[in-house]
Formats: C-alpha cells, structure tokens, sequence
DNA sequence: GCGAGTTTGAAACGGTTGTTTGAAATGTCA
DNA sequence: TGACATTTCAAACAACCGTTTCAAACTCGC
C-alpha cells in the first residue's frame, strides 16, 4: 500500500500502472489482484487509508481549547487544511491525490467527497457563520468559504505552474508559515469588511454596497 | 483539431484516444499521424490555437479606457479571466485543457507557462502595484495576486467536487456575474486593509500588523 | 515432520494503445 | 486524358495494460 499511495501520487489512477507498483514493493504483479481484488480496490483502500493519516495528522481544531474565538478557530482551519495539502511527507501524497481527483474523478471520488471533503465544508462554514454578522446571507458566507479554500487549493492545484514562472523563484511555493499567515490575514481582512457592509442591511441585496467600478 | 479539441479536454492528453478523435472528426484513424506527425504534435497545435481563441474573445483589458483606474482593471481581469475559465463555449474547452495540465503537467506547460501565463502574472502584479500603497513589499504583493487566482481557478479545479456537495445545489458553481462581483469585492476589501495597516510600515516585516490569534 | 491452507512466481491471455504500411482513392495540372 | 503528387483507408505492428492461471514455495497446527 506504501508503495501503492506514491505511484498513484505521482501518475494519478489510470496511468498508474500495478507493475510498476509491485515492482516498487518487490511483489509480484499478481499481488494486488491476490490481496485487494483489482486495481480499483487498491485505490480505494490507499485512498481512505491516507485521508485517516493525514485527518489525524493535521486535525483542523490543531491546539484549539473549547472556547476558541472565531477569528482562532478560522487561523488553525486555514493553516491545518494547508498543512495537509502542501507538507512534504506520508501526506504529501494524500494532497497530490486529491488533486488529480478533483480534476479527473474516479468513482472513488463520491465517498470522498461525503466522508471527507463535506465535514470540513460543514466546519468552515459554521465557523464563518460565527465570524460574518448574525443575518448574514447564506449565499455570502458559501462565497466566502469557496474564497478561502480556493487560497488553499491554489497552491496543491498549480504548483507546478508556480515553478515554472520567471522571475526564478520569485513565484515559488512560499513556506507554509508564511502563506498561512497571508492567507488568514487576507481573509479575516476581507471577511471584516464584508461584515460591516452587510450588517447594515441584513437581508437586501446591494442597494447599500459601495458600487464596483466599471 | 476541434474534434481533438473535444477529446483532450475530456479526457486530458494522456487519455485521450487518437481513435476517439478520428471516429468524431469522421476520419481515419492514420489520419491524425499523416497531417501532424504525432499524437503530441495535435496536442500542441490545439493548445496553441485555443489559447489564441480564448485570449481574444476574452481579453485581460475588456471594456477598458487608457486611463482606467487599478480598481477597475482588477475588475476587469477577474471578470474575463473568469470567463475564460467558466465560460461553457470554445474556450471551456480551453479551461479544462489548462487545468488538467496544471495538475498533470506535460512537455507542453513549459511553453504554455512563458507564452500564455506569464503575461497574465506581469500584468495582475502591475495592477496590484498601482492597486497598493508605493513601497509595499513585493513579496505581498505577490502573495496577493496568488490569492486572487486561487479564488478564480478554484471553480476551474473542482467543480466535480462541488457539483458533489450537499446540501442539493447550495454549494453548486454560481453563475459569472455573481461570482466576479463577489471575488473582487473580497479581494479589494481585502487589498484595501492590507495596504492600509502596510502602509505605515512600508519596509518593516510585521511590527504593527494586527497580531494574529493563537 | 507432515499435510492442509495460504501466499508467491513466471508466464500467458485478451484488449487497447500510438504508430506504420502499402494499396486504393482523390486531386492537380499539362 | 494521362502523369504525378496528395490524401484516405483497412489492416497490421509492437508495446503495454489489468487480469488470470497454475505450479512452486511457504506457513503453521498437529
């Protein structure tokens, strides 16, 4: 499975190839059909093995007490969930994985997608729900959430388009401290604003917004 | 080449069948070998023409006089780089073929990235230097521009993954309208505190920034 | 130490891939 | 029309894929 969760990290599932996993093992190629019934199976199982490792790696409620103020509760989200998607070890592949899944789903990507991907979809909305003002339109605080994750999954999705962008390294991967803070920064900043434009008319639509430019 | 266009954008390079592409052009299956040379040949010769296509319907500067504010331009490159990502016509096509390529890179992103991507980092990174106050550190300023194309190629990436979400359609993809409006106005909101609390501090690293909770 | 149950191994199978081949069809121009 | 170049076509090729087969090797309670 080990040697299952980097092959498919690094090819993605159709173009990764059993040989080349049992290879990587030492096993024999008729090892994964023996063990885990098909290709597809190993996928799975690879699959929900490293969500589990990397949940509980990097919990999203990472050294947070009980009463943990909003503003803290959305910092450890953003710098947990980066965690998992731009650290260097076991949940590295976990992250490279997701991502090929997102782009090109497998069957694999429906339970993912309810055990693992809606929970944290339920946590940061429930923390914006307590960091936007009491009223605050559902559909603003959905935006607001697809907003901060988006900061998040740019970095798993196009790193190797960061690399590639001149000037040499000025478009790089920041290190993971330093684009946490960005990123909480850049959202609270944002979210604060939002807020106060919103909380003055709870339910109406723009009338009371400052106009975009045109 | 559109029907080449179709296949790769549905199933990415690797994937995708030269048989495929010949049986929906109505041609033969050598066909593809005989005009282009190989299958990677096609592959670059469609890259290079939906870049073409999408770049002109939809330019960085849409709509745009000489004297243009920065906060109008933001606008107007969010708004038509959302398009070209979202957009359900040609250069959908041209979305998707980007994306998977981000996330599977082939020998092709090398030249997508200096001749079709780059432009688009110089001149997001010139609105934001006209956008925040002289002397920030241009390492924010960077760091914001990433913010600002996480947001818009988050709905490039994982649509499949919202479209999957409950509760029924309540995180499905906004229409374009709601969703450029919504990305700039976080964004400048976000911009415009950022560059005030920097301001006083043009050199120094986080001295007066509002500490962060723990 | 032995025999039933489990695991491994080399080889092969059927299917799909990109590409090549060489003949047939089509187009071009004197 | 007749010659020549260009394009299409069905068929085949070699390589690779996931999976199956079945004999050999191993494990472990007795």
């Amino acid at each position: 499975m080990d040697a299952a969760a980097e092959v498919f990290a690094e090819h993605g599932f159709r173009n990764a190839t059993v040989r080349e996993i049992c290879q990587r093992a030492g096993a024999n190629v008729a090892a994964v059909n023996y063990h885990f019934g098909d290709k597809a199976s190993l996928y799975a199982a690879v699959l929900a093995e490293l969500s589990r490792l990397a949940q509980d790696r990097f919990p999203s409620d990472a050294g947070l007490d009980d009463n943990a103020t909003p503003r803290q509760r959305l910092t450890a989200f953003i710098r947990s969930f980066l965690q998992r998607v731009l650290s260097e070890d076991l949940s590295a592949r976990h992250g490279r994985i997701m991502a090929r899944e997102m782009v090109e789903p497998t069957e694999a990507l429906d339970r993912m997608a309810r055990d693992y991907i809606q929970p944290q979809a339920d946590l940061l909305r429930d923390i914006l729900r307590d960091l936007l003002p009491p009223g605050t339109d559902p559909a603003l605080t959905r935006l607001c959430g697809l907003s901060i994750v988006g900061q998040i999954l740019f970095y798993a999705h196009c790193r190797p388009v960061l690399q590639r962008l001149q000037p040499e390294g000025a478009f790089a991967v920041p290190e993971l401290d330093r684009l946490a803070e960005h990123i909480t920064r850049f959202s609270l900043a944002a979210l604060d604003a939002l807020g106060r434009h919103n909380a003055t008319t709870p339910r109406g639509r723009s009338g009371t917004r400052p106009a975009l430019p045109r």
